[in-house]
DNA sequence: CTTGACTCTACCCTTACGTCATAGCCTATA
DNA sequence: TATAGGCTATGACGTAAGGGTAGAGTCAAG
């Protein structure tokens, strides 16, 4: 049984670094048993038992100043240390469980929107327009409002973005029908346009809004935005006060 | 809904430090929306929803490295990343598992040893001399082997110590009829006092030495301290030989 | 105009190490 | 004996996620 050990050997023989090694010396958790000349740490037999018990208790995730405690004191409180850190060991696993569970709620969410790319948030809207569209949206809104209004978007399930979408185009149909033009014709397909920012801005914020925003939000759009004045002949300004008052009235229709 | 919050205003609202608001600026995590004129940070609306989503991040123990990452670029593979992160989590939580069980053995064994005194760690040596041959023991071996070699004994279960104890009760009893002397005589509770020592030296170093080491050290012990010359009228060397053989032929006996 | 609350930046501290730089030591071989 | 390669020591710095504090500037109310 050899005695004598220098620093690299124990580390080897404990499993630990040199650094380490070095560092418990000079805070006092594990002093080596003697320096040569040179300085050279030499750590004995005892040494080395009182590192195995040092990494036992650092396995156990204390912290070394109170490992250091526990040896240096026969006095301490071995029981209630013990028994006082299970009880924190066992609230960081019930914390675990926690996160874990919400992880998987995560997921499950994630899971129903698994394929939705960014066409698929702005169902309804031609593939085709949506990547022009997002780009207007981003000059005009900022790309940093863009992405945080998708990531909204994404946020919500397939089944209430299918409802949401659906929802939109319907009022959007009988807005069309109310003010007598064909649903397909350009005017409405501007509307569905107009349609794209409205969903940003909405989500950018609270899509919990509620309906009657989102008529406001798109009136205030018509009337900011004049390249979409005419429609169906009406000046953008009687546009959106027409649709503010035709909403109000679909609002008031609803069970 | 106010769209303007101070440091101190949003960190209350989120329920973080303001240190910690700094920090997310800092490293590019949550940029004000503004400065005033003085330097102060002006957080909007949008800055309240990043920062309730790095929250929830947070919350789930991503690294804020990470988080910034997620937020930052849209094409972050984030069911990739929660997935990992609740391997992780569980890879932790069998950690945790693991750790409890080891303290509750560990606490297991402490409670057999719940109302050991130093005295009953020397059981069948008399209360009134243990406080002599303790002092006496750290004198001779220091004050660090003897409390080491205690937490050893501390270690052991009340059971295993009892059997450990009567053991050598036992052994000393036939040692001294094979010698032909009076068990209760004075030389023979001087061999009594010397199993002290040895118990000491044995358990600071590895108990499990087993039979045949014990007698060893006895009969060096035996060699080292001339205090103990006259057993029976035995000059110490011999007595430290005839032990061994006969504790040999002993240990030969045994099934 | 002062007081008290608020804010800014800059700097150091924490844990349990790891990494790197620089310098000294030791020994085997040419 | 010189030198190469391996070992060692120390100090400085970095990590993650902030906490603490100092010194200086700002703001609103009485």
């Amino acid at each position: 049984m050899k005695d004598n050990y220098s620093v690299k050997q124990l580390s080897r023989l404990a499993g630990v670094s040199v650094r380490t090694l070095h560092l418990y010396d000079r805070m006092g958790l594990l002093k080596p048993l003697a320096r040569t000349a040179a300085g050279y740490r030499q750590y004995g037999h005892q040494e080395l038992l009182r590192l195995q018990q040092i990494l036992f208790y650092r396995e156990l995730d204390f912290p070394l100043k109170d490992i250091l405690d526990i040896l240096e004191d026969p006095a301490f409180d071995l029981k209630e240390a013990l028994e006082g850190h299970r009880k924190a060991l066992l609230a960081r696993k019930d914390r675990i469980d926690t996160l874990v569970s919400t992880i998987d709620k995560t997921l499950v969410t994630l899971k129903n929107n698994d394929m939705l790319q960014v066409e698929d948030l702005y169902e309804g809207i031609p593939n085709e327009k949506v990547e022009a569209y997002r780009n207007e949206a981003m000059a005009k809104w900022g790309k940093d409002t863009v992405l945080s209004a998708e990531a909204t978007l994404r946020s919500f399930s397939r089944e209430e973005m299918k409802s949401l979408q659906t929802e939109l185009l319907d009022i959007n149909t009988r807005l069309s029908v109310m003010m007598g033009t064909d649903p397909t014709s350009a005017p409405v397909q501007q509307c569905i346009a107009r349609r794209f920012e409205i969903i940003l801005l909405l989500s950018g914020g609270k899509i919990e809004m509620g309906k009657l925003e989102y008529f406001r939000k798109l009136g205030e759009l018509y009337v900011q935005d004049n390249r979409y004045t005419p429609v169906n002949g009406m000046p953008s300004m009687e546009l959106a006060l027409f649709m503010k008052a035709a909403m109000d009235y679909y609002i008031a229709q609803q069970p």
